[in-house]
DNA sequence: GGATAAAATCACTGTATCGCCACTTAACGA
DNA sequence: TCGTTAAGTGGCGATACAGTGATTTTATCC
C-alpha cells in the first residue's frame, strides 16, 4: 500500500470542523491579537513586556493571550512571577504573511488602476 | 537595481494594516461563511441554490454572502433573475486548506497522545 | 403596464465580545 | 508571615454581529 492515508473527497465539512475553522480565525480576526502575535514573531515576550508594548490595559492583554492559547497559536512558561509567551503554531506567521502580502498585491493593483486612468 | 521591490523590514504593522487584515480573517471566522466558501469551491452557484444547500434563510445567506463580497474573497455574476456567486480569490482555498490539515494534524497527534497512554 | 421571481435591504432581538475597573490568585523575597 | 509584583478573573457598559421576518429593489415574462 503506497499511501495509506487516503486523500480527503471533501464532499462537504462537518459542522463540528466548520465551527473549529472558525474559531482559529477568530482568534485572528482582532487588531489587538495580530498586533500581540507580531510582536511575539520577533522573539518571546512576557506579558508585562507585551502590556508595556502595546499601550493597552493588564487585563485586556491577559484575555487576549488566552484566546490565542486555547486556539493554540502561542503557549506560555512560567518563569518565576513572569509568563513568557511565544508562538506555538508555525501556522501563525503563514497565515498573517498570506494575507499580508494578499493585501498587498491588491492595494499595488489599485493603485495601478487609478495610475492607468480607470 | 537587481531588486527593485525592497524587502519589507516589518517593524511594526500600521494600525490600518492590522484593521484590514483582522477585517479578512473576521470574514472567514463564521462557520456559515465557510460553508459557502466551502459550497462555492466545488464551482459557482446561485444565491438561490446557496441558500436551497445550506437550509438558511435567503436574508441570511444573502448578508453572508455581502459579507465575502466586501472581502473580496468572492464575487458575483448577474444572469438574468439570478445572482452567480464564485470564489475570486484564491487565496481562500488556501487558507482553509492549510487550517484544516492543520486541525488533522493536530487532532491525529492527541489521538496518538491518548493511545500511548497520556 | 402588471405579475412574478430572485435577491437585497430594513428593523428587530438575542448573543457574543471588546475594553475597563476592581479583585483575586500565584510566586518570590524580606 | 507579610509585602510586593505579575498575571488571571469576574463584573459592567457599549458595541458588533448572527439570525428572522417583512419590505423593497431589480429583472424577466405576459
Amino acid at each position: 500500500m503506497p499511501r495509506p492515508k487516503k486523500t480527503i473527497p471533501k464532499p462537504e465539512l462537518s459542522p463540528l470542523a466548520l465551527e473549529l475553522i472558525a474559531a482559529r480565525f477568530r482568534a485572528l480576526s482582532e487588531p489587538m491579537r495580530l498586533r500581540l502575535l507580531n510582536l511575539l514573531m520577533v522573539g518571546e515576550r512576557t506579558v508585562g513586556q507585551l502590556v508595556a508594548c502595546t499601550g493597552s490595559s493588564q487585563a485586556n492583554v491577559s484575555k487576549h493571550l488566552s484566546v490565542l492559547r486555547e486556539a493554540g497559536m502561542i503557549a506560555v512558561r512560567k518563569e518565576g512571577l513572569s509568563s513568557v509567551c511565544f508562538i506555538a503554531d508555525s501556522i501563525v506567521k503563514e497565515l498573517c504573511d498570506m494575507m499580508c502580502s494578499r493585501l498587498r498585491e491588491e492595494m499595488e493593483s489599485k493603485v495601478q488602476a487609478f495610475d492607468a486612468g480607470i
